[in-house]
RNA sequence: GCCGAUGUAGCUCAGGGGUAGAGCACUUCCUUGGUAAGGAAGGGGUCAUGAGUUCAAUUCUCAUCAUCGGCUCCA
């Protein structure tokens, strides 16, 4: 007998070689049917595989994500059973979980392709085999065994995985007569994946290396029942209907032109005038905070790149260096501020009495990003960044990097991001060519960021590799409206150009001195942070950055999605009246019946102001016809509150 | 840049070898104080661009441009 430990401390006792899927039957047969893994002494395991000695255990239902996890990666396997069904000879690469469902990379072969149209072919496969009930069954095989299985099917994807496996932890799984190399765990059959939708195609580059081949990658997603799925596709639905694309179009903020040129925005007026409000509201805090704003030009020499080493790190992929008359002359399109902000630096000499020096710009930059790279306003060619650089002694490195994440924080606060995550971006050990500098310096820069957010108590994730070339970074990343994850804010401290560029300061001992700089911005962008902003809010922006926004919902349930969708940003010059009970001037001048009064709820931002009744013209002289949105539109008595305070 | 898809009226989209349709929006008129009013009439598209096949192409082929979903990249 062995003895199991249960989450809330009760302990049982079992036949050695119980599997986790008969604890649960034990326990309730209904518990059994919803429980997808478990979690053995720390160990994530299929709910089929015995248990030899005396364990703790968790069961995992759907909620769980290692329940969610296993279901997914058991789908991959069907969907994988099922491509193999309808296409021989297909082969196999990868097919992992992921946040939301599961994919699977296949190689067609040479010259054959899958489209959409097979996507409904493959999904009724996969239901046709999910109701066969198939057993998953598990088995360890040893590395020859596991090449010559995959050897013999000609899967050159898998053999080269196995090859960098190590002898004795090669496990197989099999279901029908599909069989996968996999490190589990799974379900212990495939009778729970009930709903099914394969969502879509991409290409993705064999294990992620563009100098390899490109496979095909198929995407789908399951759930135990059919209203989860249809819950599910609504959700997507219901997200792209808040993707700034699409509300950025209707509400007329901004527009692409290819006559301009891809992924340079083209910001209409009220879309410029939301991102001057935006530029105006940061100027107003970061004065208070002791910003100074500075101002540098679209272009600099080549020189200046190739000082801070941009150029040798980014030169090749960038717009074309610009000549002049002038034989030998080079400017390069400013893809960063940060080498411009130096200069000013150097202009005027410093004391160590007035660092530090925080030196801000709204800059806007250039970067050639590659077309396919291109996404809306969250990646273009050319963006504004709310860019700022601290000059400071070593000894004010770490409060004032906790002071931008204050910052950061207030920011996000108030622009209604409650949901960021924090990245530390550290360097990539294994790959120090990547990156300019001594390892002295790369120390003392990553040591200071852990400090720092540590005594922020900021939670964080670490990504090794993910640093600038010239420092590490903190950056503060926000989801859009399906769910990708964009960076906005960004605090990167950096010993490497100070050096490249001989900034000084006078210290209290009359010697020069090295500053440290630090580089940070917290909107990132204009562009990405109003396409975030517009997605998070379904484009009703807080007070404080339009107090001219007027939304009038009548209250009216049939109505109601419609006004919400019509509701206009709008300038107080634009505001066009409504008539009004309360203005006779216009009434009098039109007769009963072409007035109709509706009810309605006058919201600005998020808050309502009031309500009533007001007539509305339906048609008349000059009137458009009836019911445009402006008709609902409100005059507004005096001013909103302009800002929130936080 | 790579893989796949898409590009038809202001918007959402249908269609299909013989030079185009719907809904919404827009214009005009009529009707109507009941919750995005109803009715009638009307304006608007060289069917992304270029070349090829054909008696004939918006519809087929190819190329180009742009967009979308991913991959790679992201100072």
């Amino acid at each position: 007998m062995i003895r199991i430990t249960f989450p809330d401390g009760s302990v049982r006792e079992y036949e050695k070689g119980v599997s986790s899927y008969d604890i649960a039957m034990s326990i309730s047969p209904r518990l059994a049917a919803e429980v997808y893994a478990a979690t053995v002494n720390g160990e994530v395991r299929d709910l089929s595989r015995p248990v030899e000695s005396d364990a703790t255990l968790r069961l995992h239902k759907w909620d769980d994500p290692e329940a969610k996890h296993a279901f997914w990666h058991s789908s991959a396997h069907l969907m994988a059973e099922a491509l193999e069904a309808l296409y021989p000879g297909m082969k196999f690469g990868i097919g992992p979980a992921i946040e939301n469902g599961f994919y699977y990379d296949v190689d067609p072969g040479e010259g054959k392709v899958i489209t959409d149209s097979d996507l409904p072919l493959i999904e009724a496969k996969m239901k046709e085999l999910a109701a066969q009930n198939s057993k998953i069954i598990r088995s360890e095989v040893s590395k020859k065994e596991a090449m010559e299985i995959f050897g013999a099917k000609g899967d050159e994807y898998k053999t080269e995985l196995i090859s960098e496996l190590e002898d004795g932890t090669i496990t197989l799984y099999r279901q029908g007569n599909f069989t996968d190399l996999c490190r589990g765990p799974h379900l212990p059959d495939t009778s729970p994946i009930k709903a099914i939708r394969v969502l879509s195609l991409a290409g993705a580059y064999w294990r992620g290396d563009e100098k390899r081949r490109m496979l095909t990658r198929i995407y789908g997603i399951t759930f135990p029942k059919q209203k989860q799925l249809e819950e599910y596709i609504t959700l997507l639905e219901e997200a792209r209907k808040r993707d700034h694309r699409r509300i950025g179009k209707e509400l007329e903020l901004f527009a692409f032109s290819p006559k301009v040129g891809m992924g340079l925005p083209l910001w209409l007026p009220k879309g410029a005038d939301l991102k001057q409000r935006l530029i105006d509201f940061m100027t107003k805090v970061l004065k208070e905070r002791g910003y100074v704003m500075v101002s540098t030009p679209h272009i600099g020499n080549v020189d200046l790149y190739k000082t801070s080493g941009h150029y040798e790190k980014y030169g090749a992929d960038s717009f074309r260096p610009i000549t002049t008359p002038q034989e030998g002359e080079v400017f390069m399109l400013k893809p960063m501020n940060c080498p411009h902000h130096c200069e000013i630096y150097n202009a005027t000499p410093h004391s160590y009495k007035d660092l530090p020096l925080r030196m801000a710009e709204f800059g806007t930059v250039y970067r050639y990003e590659q077309s396919g790279e291109l996404h809306g306003l969250t990646r273009v060619r050319s963006f504004t960044q709310d860019d700022a650089h601290h000059f400071c002694r070593p000894d004010q490195l770490k409060e004032e990097f906790k002071s931008i994440i204050d910052l950061v924080q207030y920011i996000f606060k108030v622009g209604g991001f409650s949901e960021s995550t924090a990245q530390i971006s550290l360097r990539d050990p294994e790959n120090k060519q990547k990156y300019i500098g001594s390892d002295e310096n790369w120390e003392k820069a990553e040591k200071a960021i852990i400090e720092a957010a540590g005594e922020k108590k900021l939670v964080t994730t670490i990504a090794m590799g993910e640093a600038a070339f010239y420092g590490p970074k903190l950056d503060f990343m926000v989801r859009d409206a399906i769910g990708r994850k964009w960076q906005l804010g960004t605090i990167q401290v950096d010993y490497n150009l100070p050096e490249r560029f001989e900034l000084t300061y006078m210290g209290n001992d009359n010697q020069k001195h090295q500053p440290v700089m630090i580089h940070r911005a917290i909107f990132g962008s204009m562009e990405r942070f109003v396409a975030v902003l517009i997605e998070n809010t379904s484009g009703k922006f807080p007070i404080w950055l339009t107090p001219d926004q007027v939304v009038i919902l009548p209250i009216s349930e049939k109505f109601n999605d419609y006004a919400k969708t019509v509701f206009k940003f709008l300038n107080n010059s634009d505001i066009r009246t409504l008539i009004d009970d309360r203005n006779e001037k216009i009434g009098k001048k039109i007769r009963d019946n072409e007035l109709k009064r509706i009810p309605y709820l006058l919201v600005i931002g998020e808050k309502e102001v009031e309500s009533g009744t007001v007539a509305v013209r339906r048609q008349g002289e000059g009137d458009k016809g009836a019911m445009k949105p402006e008709d609902f539109i409100a005059l507004v008595k005096g001013e909103v509150a302009a800002e929130i305070k936080v």
